[in-house]
DNA sequence: AACTAATTGAGATTGAGTCTCACTCTTATC
DNA sequence: GATAAGAGTGAGACTCAATCTCAATTAGTT
């Protein structure tokens, strides 16, 4: 998605729940669209010194309530914060075991769907209502090894 | 894996890093032993009051250093706690987004190992090497519904 | 039994994340 | 284009899960 409809997107969320798209929001996504991967707090307030760290969860927060940013939870120390997959796309996670890096990558569409259809039986078993799923690949990154 | 057999293999791997497998560490596996999914501090204690809660902390941590324990991190504001997967089998979480509880499932082989294989490239493409994946399902448990 | 080292537990400390509140910026109204 | 009403901001206080400290206890060794 280009970064002027990621814009237009967020604006839309933002709107259909009585948020305005302020400057301070926007610097955020900006520099979450500029990054390949998910940013911890102190990497997003490092990009872009002008923003405040209370203001920036604040932001994150609603930005990941109307759905246009998602929180990762690794096990390191830090949550890390990306676009929401409805706007980068469907894609999951290396994370280094090492260094507490993640980076991105997708599957085959044919290995996701099938990995679809049996996360969808399972959750019926479990009477579950299933809303998604988070698939990471664990190990040692290339600067780790 | 029978209950002896888990202990004998936990005694073990406490060994082979020069740790004692003491009373203290015996309730805590014992504990997680007879869950049938991940538990949170609090559920520990709850579980046995005869704990302390530093020092369940400290040796779920040198547990999970030994490979005999698995923190699990979903993002609420709990870790939980569960035999590894070479004692307990592999497996997967569901996570209700609702009430934070967990519970476990499992795929059927054929899924598991063409993801596995999927897995495994994608992580060689970006030079990774993988030493396992986790895979959780996100929705809405029963009793949030 | 005496010695030595590991483990324990109660409480202190740490720090990522949240909350507070006075101030600033928007938007709407006249 | 002034003014009022409400939303957003930022610096710092606060919270609480998790970690650390250290004196007391326990387990292994000779």
């Amino acid at each position: 998605m280009a970064e002027t409809d990621v814009d237009d997107e967020i604006a839309g969320l933002l709107r259909r729940a009585d948020q305005r798209y302020t400057t301070g929001r926007q610097r955020v996504v900006a520099t979450l669209q500029q990054s390949d991967r998910p940013l911890t707090m102190a990497q997003i307030l490092a990009a872009d010194t002008s923003l405040s760290q209370s203001s920036v969860y604040r932001n994150l927060t609603i930005l990941e309530e109307v759905g246009a940013v998602t929180r990762i939870v690794t096990g390191d120390d830090y949550s890390r914060y990306e676009l929401a997959e409805s706007l980068a796309g469907h894609h999951h996670h290396l994370i280094c075991t090492g260094c507490g890096d993640v980076a991105d990558f997708s599957l085959a569409d044919a290995v996701e769907s099938s990995l679809d259809d049996a996360l969808h039986k399972a959750a019926a078993n479990a009477g579950f209502v299933a809303t998604g799923h988070r698939l990471d690949l664990l190990g040692t990154c290339s600067n780790c090894t």
